[in-house]
DNA sequence: CGACACCTGATAGACTGTTACATTATTCGG
DNA sequence: CCGAATAATGTAACAGTCTATCAGGTGTCG
């Protein structure tokens, strides 16, 4: 079974939350299962859909409220090309968001870069310009699509 | 007077347009001016509410079809974390969009990096995927903001 | 003129995200 | 434990961004 995996990633995300004294809620933890276990990017209003098949009927804020934790503590990235959300996959420390996207199967693959990082860093510097963060989503094929179409 | 520069830029755009054999009629014509002129990202929206300085009510619908044709032809850029759309610095052959924003003032830098691009297409062709666009967008305080902090 | 391709106008709606305020839960000092 | 302060959640209404659709106009070509 595959949940233990899941519980896995909630645990840890709990223990980073507990360590930095913030609060991983039910609520918070739920909408971080949905996201991980969508395992692509997913939808604010469809995280509220999968959360409505318990019973409740929770409203947009709720779920906007749980995203803006989940970015502020680094436990997921927003897809701004996509409106949509991502577990990070490495969110034991901060950094910043680099994806590829594959634009037929939605698969994305969290890059963590730290050459792509150095080269936006001194590209910035020759301008004179002092970097906060930064948004890479590279849009194309992954290897798996790229192979099956190849292939067929 | 700063008019014959916005004039010299269109003209370009409309030769460039005549040799690929598409129109820039005078509505994208408008529709380009106006983020040109405006010399910082402007929203679809805001675009409207110039169009209609003119007198006449064109609708969303107008304007988000003069912005598709302008992204087509690389005439200009939507930045995908401001929602919202810049001339194109360089618009005589395609390229990917990189952008340094300063979050303090507004203004925008187009980057044309070719080292960017072979970083992210190397780091693409490692985990086997082969790229087709990329955004890259890099918040931060530009040079002009940065100094007159550190002055101030 | 008629047929066709392209561009435009206009209504309505979908999807994404926010404001404002009431309510409930948790923490913490006494 | 009690009560005040803080944090989190519930709820309704709304704002911003973008799209689907249908209808009408323009221009070219034969
Ligand atoms: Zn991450
Ligand atoms: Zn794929
Ligand atoms: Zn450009
Ligand atoms: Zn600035």
């Amino acid at each position: 079974m595959r949940k233990s995996e899941l519980n896995r990633f909630l645990d840890q995300a709990q223990a980073m939350c507990d360590e930095r004294g913030v609060r991983l809620t039910a609520q918070r933890r739920e909408v971080l299962g949905i996201i991980h276990a969508a395992g692509q990017p997913i939808g604010a209003y469809e995280i509220l859909e999968r959360m409505r098949q318990g019973g409740r009927k929770p409203a947009p804020p709720t779920v906007y409220r749980a995203l803006e934790f989940l970015l502020q503590e680094h436990l997921i990235h927003k897809l701004e090309t996509l409106h949509a959300y991502v577990a990070c996959s490495h969110p034991d420390h901060p950094h910043a968001s680099q994806f590829l996207i594959c634009s037929q199967c939605g698969e994305v693959d969290e890059l963590e870069s730290a050459g792509l990082d150095g080269t936006l860093s001194d590209l910035a510097r020759t301008r004179g310009f002092r970097p906060q963060s930064h948004t890479v989503e590279v849009s194309g094929t992954c290897a798996e699509c790229a192979q099956g179409k190849s292939a067929g």
